[in-house]
DNA sequence: CGCTAATCTAGAACAAGTTTCAGACTGGGT
DNA sequence: ACCCAGTCTGAAACTTGTTCTAGATTAGCG
């Protein structure tokens, strides 16, 4: 891969934010995707503290001025391998659905599942949940969109239900809620797997409460 | 107070944490306490960055390494700090106990006192909240200490009643989770004051899944 | 009082996130 | 082919959390 490609001068003359948005060039996103991977690599290592952005820059191959540019803090760079390793499991999991007929059991299923993900690479999820967590107004934007693709995961989950209620909404983000804040004690070493399960568990059955009727 | 008091060569010759255990001075009371307060009041000002070590230092009138000797780090400060200001909260709640009839209405009554109380400091309520979460395992007793000062405050909500049933713990555990997550996204300005109040009431219904009758 | 261990202080030193800058490079428009 | 705006690079500088060191203070104890 030794010719020229294309690159354009500016879209906004600002910076090169994560938006579908802008039309980066073969050779910028092949960069955005360089430093993703080395993002992710270096978390899985050995999770936040791993991931120092002069090692990402090096391993990624571009200058530590670069890795800004595409992301403008440690918390975008880690929240953006967030949205990226979410995109995959949504992928996976619409491949294989969960199958029991109780709404309730399908996302308390669903979320073990990304549970199990989880485990297999537990510094990497230290990482992203930690930067999550830890991110404030500046990221909010891609905290967001986070957020929302956390969100479509359990409303697929749920089922073909057409528009959901308010009420489901509110059930579907405490679950998110629940989520989060188990993952973090899990993490940290304050819970155990099982206690997890039975947080999920637990906030699944509101779900119950929203959706007495079965389609 | 211009004179001497005792201060004795060491309890364990290591350092000096939080631990009731240890019997410390007046004067090393009298400097946590300063340092407990210069946190608070620059968290106050302008939130978990604005609470930089040196400056702590400063304000408490103790040197840097005193700091970091009652307190090994940022994050083991503010979440000190949170001890702190719960218990003073939970002193303040248990004057006036929530009123109404239901359980369930009366832990939703005393999370949105506690949400009131943080709206009143929000930058105060960000340092902490972000310590809480951002903590990794090294701090893992200390948070834990928090979780239990909550999960108190949430008993002492739901009722009189004595031993509280597993099934009723578990729900208090994902009432939690929903509370510093809920916390954290007004927070970052990703939801509303009426979100959280909608959230924090949604899970408590849980409550009334594990109490279907009242004493 | 004088001894000794532990504590506290002041300040330097170090680490990693972030910013800045000068110069080389790219690619589209003329 | 030349020009220009915009991008990338390499390296230094700056910030703030954390660690380290040498010396002054303090406190328990004979």
């Amino acid at each position: 891969m030794g010719h020229m490609t294309t690159e354009p001068k500016s879209p906004t003359a600002r910076a090169v934010p994560a938006g579908p948005s802008l039309p980066l060039t073969e050779r910028q996103e092949a960069r955005r995707r360089r430093i993703l991977q080395a993002t992710a690599e270096l978390a899985s290592r050995g999770g936040f503290d791993a991931v120092q952005m002069r090692e990402v820059a090096e391993a990624a191959g571009v200058a530590l001025g670069t890795l800004y540019r595409y992301f403008p803090s440690k918390v975008h760079l880690l929240v953006a391998t967030m949205q990226d390793q979410l995109q995959r499991l949504h992928g996976t999991l619409r491949k294989r659905p969960p199958t029991d007929a109780d709404p309730a059991a399908r996302v308390a299923q669903t979320l073990m599942r990304a549970f199990r993900a989880m485990q297999r690479e537990p510094h990497l999820a230290d990482a992203m949940v930690r930067a999550l967590t830890f991110a404030d107004r500046s990221v909010s934007a891609e905290v967001d969109t986070v957020s929302r693709l956390t969100t479509a995961i359990i409303l697929d989950a749920m089922g073909p239900a057409g528009p959901p209620s308010p009420e489901q909404l509110s059930a579907v983000r405490v679950i998110e809620h629940t989520w989060h804040s188990a993952l973090i004690t899990w993490l940290s070493g304050r819970a155990s797997i099982a206690q997890v399960r039975i947080d999920i568990e637990t906030v699944c059955r509101l779900i119950r409460l929203t959706t007495p009727q079965q389609a």
